[in-house]
DNA sequence: ACTTGTTTTCAAAGCGCTTTGAGCGCCGCC
DNA sequence: GGCGGCGCTCAAAGCGCTTTGAAAACAAGT
């Protein structure tokens, strides 16, 4: 099995065909005869031939590969959320025939790298990660005339893109609704960055339900960091020492409420007891049961980023193979999953 | 900034000369005059200018593009581990000017994956991940010629191959180590997946350390699972369910960790005073503070993964752009941090 | 002036595929 | 008998780069 690669010359001088008819035998074309094209095909699953890749590129203009470009803002954190997304493209695209291309580069560099893409036709299509409010990378791409696909939404969804977004802002409001009907009034939000609109959705989701409660939120309750778990611990501990602690906490991950509930129980606290804690759960697949047997543990709002990374592959190919067709958005519903660290307000926890 | 894309032909006519002339004098070649050259890059510069990559490719044979093939050996589970390997390889891809390939497949279609790589020219070499023992991977990627670098260790190291590992026997033998000096005797072992070198050893390290101590390890102590957070949890459980329960847990990652700690916190008892708590830690970005001011919590044998990937890269494009060049191998030591979950044997914990 | 050598430039031949435009044989239809 | 149409196949022209082999330009040595 040394070197086998054999080309389309030479499989076509194989088979006294010419290169021309092997090549729209292989690739399905309609006006070559079935005879031909099963014997084309016998030899070529023989000769195990494969067209090399640039060299179809080349003719065709495509790649197959979509890009994902990783900004390592400030030279930390590739967030573990990211790997669960590329993990579902990556199943659709291995589906489709297509690979996934990752390049990381400074934040300010993105721009160029898309340049880049386009013009040195590295990929066919990419999908934009971690939308800001107005993000400028929309435009660049538009301009660029390189097709793409948000996971998540800019320009409030309202733009002539295709995009997939969980709706945060109801997530969180529906999390804080739960909590207050537990008779929770402090409730902490430990959100993630909120230069990121998902994390604005969150806070903005939040925000409405303490008012529709008729409730003020209290912005020493608020923070917004990066995920991490000693994010929760550490930020936990702090609420835990005010004078006026909260009674529930919220979270943007699992992650951080892994940390929270470690600063529970190491303050003497049980989660779900004396304070609850809710978490946006992306299902990251390893901080869950392989097996869904097992009792839910935290109590979360809960959408599959990973199913998202599927869908969000399918709608890029879309975009890619009929250029012509319309955008797609879709808005899921993050669905809420009672576990065990929720509870009534209880009676320590009262101001 | 529409379409500027230029072409090496257009580049060439704009400034009077031969396509010949101008490439070489952007690749660097010696035969081209200074003067030329700098007119050259200059133009380039104005114009934009960048070389198309699949015309580069099927000029020279080269993608500059590295393969990472993804295994879903079981349908389940891209471990957050790969995520960070793959930050730091990226780092050290953006900084040679390749690019990374994530393909995922089934485990069954690996071999697939690698001719295909090879007889499509798609990348110009891979990473092999996560070898097993007596890894039928070498010898295929051997045959195929297809430069690769090993993260763990494959045939013992012996093998005429690059590659990049941490001791992991020593690692767990110096964490039994620190264990037993702390007194404790009964000792469980929560490993990954035993058929994976880097897990094989760990356990192998373990039970030396155990036999040099003269004692004997318990098998009923031993377990091996996916490295989850549920699977820490779990099994913790059912562990201090026994009518001997461990006084210390080593756990073959961080994660796994968590659960543990949550499992003892849930029964009353508190990590680093009834039950220790030690784990291998991959330094994974989202575990850890992004500033390093505070005091660590988990005592662990820590060795970055993401340190790992970006070593990694770095041999395998060596191996890449000087095949002649004989191939290097790594072992890293991990290095021992104490933390707050870890003490002396106490009273209770006494069968 | 004429060879010799050195530097700088070029035309043209690939790399391996897709795709255009045409050819050929054959049918049926006016 | 000529003509359009249909079914199948092909030669050749790209796609945008690299690289070979040779030529042109210039300087230096006899």
């Amino acid at each position: 099995m040394a070197r086998p690669s054999v080309n389309l010359k030479q499989l076509a001088e194989q088979l006294g065909l010419s290169q021309t008819t092997v090549s729209r035998a292989l690739n399905g074309f309609p006006e070559v005869s079935e005879r031909t094209r099963a014997r084309v095909q016998e030899a070529a699953r023989r000769c195990d031939y494969r067209p090399s890749a640039s060299a179809a590129s080349l003719a065709t203009g495509r790649t197959f590969a979509v890009g994902n470009v990783v900004t390592q803002s400030d030279g930390i954190v590739i967030d573990p959320h990211f790997s669960d997304f590329i993990a579902g493209a990556g199943e659709t695209c291995a589906r489709f025939g297509y690979d996934m291309l990752i390049r990381m580069a400074e934040r300010e560099a993105e721009a160029g790298v898309y340049r880049d893409f386009v013009s040195r036709r590295r990929v066919d299509g990419v999908v934009v990660h971690g939308p800001t409010a107005a993000d400028p990378r929309i435009a660049w791409l538009r301009s660029l005339a390189l097709p793409f696909v948000v996971h998540g939404r800019a320009d409030d969804g309202k733009a002539d893109h295709s995009w997939l977004d969980v709706n945060n802002e109801r997530a969180f409001h529906r999390a804080t609704d739960f909590l207050l009907d537990l008779g929770h009034r402090r409730i902490a939000l430990l959100n993630g960055p909120e230069h990121l609109n998902f994390a604005a959705d969150r806070r903005r989701g939040h925000l409405r339900a303490m008012s529709c409660a008729g409730l003020e939120a209290d912005p020493r309750l608020m923070s917004a960091e990066p995920m991490l778990e000693s994010y929760g611990h550490r930020r936990t501990r702090e609420l835990l020492a005010r004078a006026e602690p909260p009674s529930a906490v919220l979270c943007a991950s699992t992650l951080i409420a892994l940390g929270v509930v470690r600063a529970l129980y190491e303050s003497g606290l049980q989660p779900g007891r004396q304070v609850s804690v809710l978490a946006y759960d992306d299902d990251l697949s390893f901080l869950h049961p392989s097996t869904r047997v097992e009792v839910p543990y935290l109590t979360a709002m809960r959408s599959s980023i990973r199913a998202a990374g599927r869908r969000v592959a399918e709608m890029l190919i879309e975009r890619i193979e009929r250029p012509e067709g319309s955008p797609r958005a879709e808005l899921w519903e993050a669905e809420l999953v009672v576990g065990t660290t929720t509870g009534p307000v209880c009676g320590m926890a009262r101001s």
